[in-house]
DNA sequence: GTCCAGGGTAAGC
DNA sequence: GCTTACCATGGA
């Protein structure tokens, strides 16, 4: 089906570090493992894509993952004009969107994420996926349910290149799965109450709980600072970012300026 | 072979 | 409250 998006581009959010199973599949084209589904996408004149889906299927799921209802350039618009670095940031990663991913996935994703770079969190990712993922089609596994994972012995979860992680992602399958915490549930919480529930989990400090909102929850005021973004702040802030200016979507800002500035190191 | 990665924990001040 | 050693692994 077609459908013509504004603010989106394919390469940029496949690289962007917030969803680790959207890959490039051509020079215009993209393929979205997400919700137990496969999506392919191929941009074609201006900001026209061909989605292989069908309408119910769009309305159901993928409208809501693109966040198809938020207008990116109002964002944008609002950057101040004389942050010349966040100007250059925005124009650089204007494609971008954040994905309403499932709080599940984004948690584990990002628990696993803590030193590793974006190809080696992809590849432990797929792992996961292979072993105790869901087969949706030839060779294409969804992510695992919470009862799955944390069903996996450990020597299982040690093949998949977790390293000292192993325990982490174990009892936070197994807190999920035992109904102990409902992810689904901590959605009615306000942005201060998620933060501290996602950082009781062991493996989970402040970075890590940011992204999770930011990515799981679609808290676009929360900011992450990793590696990158305190290189950023460090070279052009003064040392901080000021999240002050920007009420609300700081968020959505920071991937603009993660993507810029990593893609821009010397 | 070396350096570093979308950091966090626990121990020590 | 704020440092610091340590953590496994693979990509660049």
């Amino acid at each position: 089906m077609i459908k013509h998006i504004k603010n989106m581009d394919l390469r940029q959010i496949a690289k962007s570090g917030q969803c680790f199973r959207m890959t490039m599949t051509g020079e215009n084209s993209a393929r979205v493992i997400a919700g137990g589904k496969v999506l392919d996408i191929k941009k074609e004149e201006g900001s026209r894509f061909d989605l292989s889906c069908d309408e119910a299927g769009y309305k159901a799921f993928w409208e809501n993952y693109f966040d198809m209802s938020a207008d990116y350039s109002l964002y944008i618009d609002a950057i101040d004009e004389k942050d010349s670095f966040l100007t250059e940031a925005a124009a650089y990663g204007s494609g971008i969107r954040i994905l309403r991913q499932e709080p599940f996935e984004t948690l584990i994703s990002f628990i696993i994420s803590q030193r590793k770079n974006i190809p080696a969190i992809q590849s432990s990712v797929e792992k996961i996926c292979r072993v105790c993922g869901t087969k949706i089609s030839d060779d294409i596994y969804s992510f695992p349910t919470p009862e799955a994972l944390a069903g996996l012995s450990e020597d299982e979860l040690g093949c998949c290149s977790l390293g000292y992680r192993v325990p982490y992602v174990r009892e936070a399958a197994r807190r999920v799965a035992s109904g102990e915490i409902d992810l689904d549930g901590l959605n009615k919480l306000s942005d201060d109450e998620l933060y501290n529930k996602l950082l009781s989990f062991r493996g989970v400090g402040k970075k890590v709980a940011n992204c999770v909102m930011l990515f799981g929850y679609h808290r676009i005021a929360a900011f992450p600072v990793d590696v990158w973004i305190q290189r950023v702040e460090e070279t052009y802030y003064g040392g901080r970012f000021p999240v002050e200016k920007y009420p609300g979507f700081a968020g959505v800002l920071q991937q603009y300026m993660f993507f810029y500035g990593r893609n821009n190191a010397k």
